[in-house]
DNA sequence: CAGTGGTCTAGACCACTGG
DNA sequence: CAGTGGTCTAGACCACTGC
């Protein structure tokens, strides 16, 4: 439509209505400037916590109005993939220096003002390359065998130990991931993933059941054979809803508990 | 500003800048309409499932542009308080018509499509007058020894009792709730507030802990002693984050889990 | 001061609903 | 067909940031 560079959008003007019934039909402008956008997140052309181009910028580059572009990225903030500050411009969201630590962990004190104790104790147990079983593969998306980083962990509130949990991790993106690197590191696993792989989790999607402790599991949280604990499977996930970790821990319960909002 | 009989808004043009430090300052136009919007829904002015007036009857109304009344309601929506149908309207959300039972039940089975097994199976064990301990009390931000409602039931799946859980209620808003017509109704419990309370839950904040069951408990669910339970204490509010009932239940989790989404 | 996002307006056209 | 929400535009002004 000019000049420019710029990959063409607009593909929806005329004869509209001979889509397939059931098919989505086209999408809106601003969904898919949207859509773009992710897709610059998805390559890292723009890397977390760093400043992407302004509305007007993005706008002409696009060559839509300033409103479309403000709408798609409207959505990408309520999502949480960006967020934006008056007078500076609009950010790629990130882990690595949000204060609220632990983004996805819901699990809270009972008593005491929030989910500072300093930093949570961590104990890297082991931390192997192996191979994915049929279950952790389709979990994560990939080809049974596929390689996989299998990390266990434990992590402790007050020198208490209170979290149980095994990561598996695909190979490919992970590749170069030590259990030094995972013991050095302090604060949250998924600033790492930002800083030292360049992936950044968007969403996760959590399975709850309460289950009891058995042997091994009580002695590597200092408690009785049989205590209750609450048991979370965590899948999560990169730009696109590709999933890129999968956590499974148990959360002893009698000091903490698990929060939970429902809008 | 006209000759309407319209609450006038608008309140924030000349010197903006004299507000004490520290307080929000004067919120933009389309927060007071969100605002205004609230009342009318907090009064029942429109009912859950009804029809509110069009976006250009509301811009007229609150003599503001149909864009700034666009952005109002498209809050609103996001936090599914009003639900918006093309061609046809904006309606009050509600928990009766929605074919998504259990708005806030996170309870899934580990097989199986959806939570459609049937309506689940209920069984009101009691349902009392009574007076607010300080404990329920302070959750239901009423004073203690206000009146309450007390209830428990069972709630079965595939007739499997799965779910015991006791209910507490203001007594004021919900006079004249009876075991009989706990018993008689079907389906969700909101859907019930709504239709005959005019009480609309908007949002829930739950308190999630892995215990195990007692010898009451145990003999109810029809378990063993000692079998691990989810528990999960759910505080529900109405618009404007006034709390309406508190609920402590425990789920029987061998089968079924809590599902949760972290965006 | 210029540049950014944040709010507000006015008007155009589209897509869907129902009579 | 008229009425509704859904999208897109263009332009104005405000509030905040940093030089």
């Amino acid at each position: 439509m000019s000049s420019s560079t710029t990959t063409s959008v607009h593909a929806n003007s005329p004869e509209s209505s001979r889509s397939a019934p059931g098919v989505p039909a086209f999408s809106p402008l601003y969904q898919q400037i949207k859509s773009l956008l992710l897709q610059s997140l998805q390559r890292s052309e723009w890397k977390p916590g760093e400043l992407i181009p302004s509305e007007m910028e993005l706008s002409s580059r696009y060559s839509v109005s300033q409103g479309t572009v403000r709408k798609a990225i409207d959505e990408l903030a309520s999502e949480n993939i960006l967020t934006r500050k008056q007078g500076k411009g609009t950010y790629v969201a990130t882990h690595a220096e949000t204060q609220v630590q632990y983004r996805f962990l819901q699990l809270v004190p009972d008593v005491g003002d929030r989910n500072q104790e300093g930093p949570a104790g961590r104990q890297v147990l082991d931390c192997k390359k192996t191979r994915a079983s049929a279950e952790i593969a389709k979990l994560l998306q990939i080809a049974t065998g596929e390689p996989v980083i299998h990390a266990r962990r434990v992590l402790s509130f007050l020198n208490k130990p209170t979290i149980l949990e095994e990561i598996w991790l695909p190979g490919i993106p992970f590749k170069g991931l030590t259990a030094e690197r995972l013991s050095l590191h302090q604060g949250p696993l998924y600033a790492l993933f930002e800083t030292e792989f360049g992936v950044r989790m968007v969403r996760a999607s959590e399975k709850l059941k309460a289950v009891t402790a058995n042997e091994s599991q009580s002695e590597l949280l200092q408690i009785p054979v049989a205590t209750p604990l609450l048991s979370v499977e965590r899948v999560a996930f990169t730009y696109k809803d590709v999933p890129m970790e999968l956590r499974r821990a148990l959360y002893l319960t009698n000091t903490h508990h698990y929060h939970n909002e429902l809008g």
